[in-house]
DNA sequence: CGCTAGTCCTGTCTGC
DNA sequence: TGCAGACAGGACTAGC
């Protein structure tokens, strides 16, 4: 569900708590813990060093050797709560409890997501592709990943080894800003297709962000309140209403496995 | 190695 | 109203 513009919004708005101290933590289902490099206990009594995002994960610095990360899934949503409320809904798998009087709550009813204590960060995002929206994703980067390959451009957007932080929604928009048909072999893009995707991919995911992401059905950000780019898609969710450029109706296929959408008129 | 299909889960919506 | 089936912002894996 929440992609980088999702988490880089749930990021932001926890920045207030870096400082804090982890009083303790509950893990409500231990299943939700898929890496433990050491116990939970260790992190008790820890300070929020730093709070950060890397593609769609959710990282709590607590130490040279010490991160506590969150992936949201599909589902997945992290929000504070004043520590005196009790979390309303189900399936909240992990809160924390910090001395600010604030508590972090971490609720996911697919378990797509889950939770990882990990020493070396570099080691664990080692295989991660790169930061769309940093200096080193360049054009010519673009054109290294995409060149020669035959799978749908689509499919090598969503490869978090190859590019961190785009999800469905956004891919799809990416597209459809850039011209380019999802289900073009990807090695079949031209230069200039390649330098107008790579523009589009950072102006939608910049606006994604500035409207504090896509609520589509569960998403919620640290605030638990909704976002605001649902109301500026283009194509995502939009199948059979008319394309906002040239009225055509929105085509839905399935590529990947994964719902697509596009206009066949303005992309090729 | 590149690529596709299947799998993990629960909740919600659609159509009969 | 009930029920079956499809579908959902993700990402691993097995197998061709």
């Amino acid at each position: 569900m929440p992609e980088l513009p999702e988490v880089e919004t749930i990021v932001r708005a926890l920045q207030s708590n870096v400082g804090a101290g982890i009083k303790h933590i509950e893990i409500k289902r231990e299943d939700i813990l898929r890496l433990q490099e050491f116990s939970v206990l260790e992190l008790q009594g820890q300070n929020i060093k730093n709070i950060r995002r890397r593609g769609k994960f959710l990282i709590f610095e607590l130490g040279r050797d010490l991160n506590l990360i969150f992936h949201l899934g599909m589902s997945g949503r992290f929000y504070m709560l004043a520590s005196a409320e009790e979390p309303a809904e189900k399936h909240v798998h992990v809160i924390v409890h910090l001395n600010n009087g604030i508590n972090l709550v971490y609720q996911d009813p697919r378990r797509f997501g889950g939770v990882w204590l990990v020493k070396e960060r570099e080691r664990f995002f080692r295989n991660m592709g790169r930061e769309p929206l940093s200096p080193d994703f360049s054009a010519t980067y673009l054109e290294d990943i995409l060149k020669y390959r035959k799978a749908p451009v689509k499919n090598l957007l969503l490869n978090q080894n190859l590019i961190s932080g785009i999800g469905n929604i956004y891919a799809d928009e990416s597209l459809f800003a850039a011209g380019i048909r999802p289900d073009r072999p990807a090695g079949s893009l031209s230069r200039q297709d390649i330098k107008k995707l790579h523009r589009s991919i950072r102006k939608v995911l910049r606006q994604g962000i500035e409207l504090r992401g896509t609520t589509f059905r569960d998403y919620r950000d640290a605030f638990n309140e909704s976002g605001g780019f649902q109301d500026y898609l283009k194509v995502y969710g939009r199948h059979n209403q008319p394309c906002p450029q040239c009225g055509q109706p929105i085509e839905r296929i399935r590529i990947g496995g994964r719902s697509t959408h596009f206009c066949t008129n303005c992309q090729r």
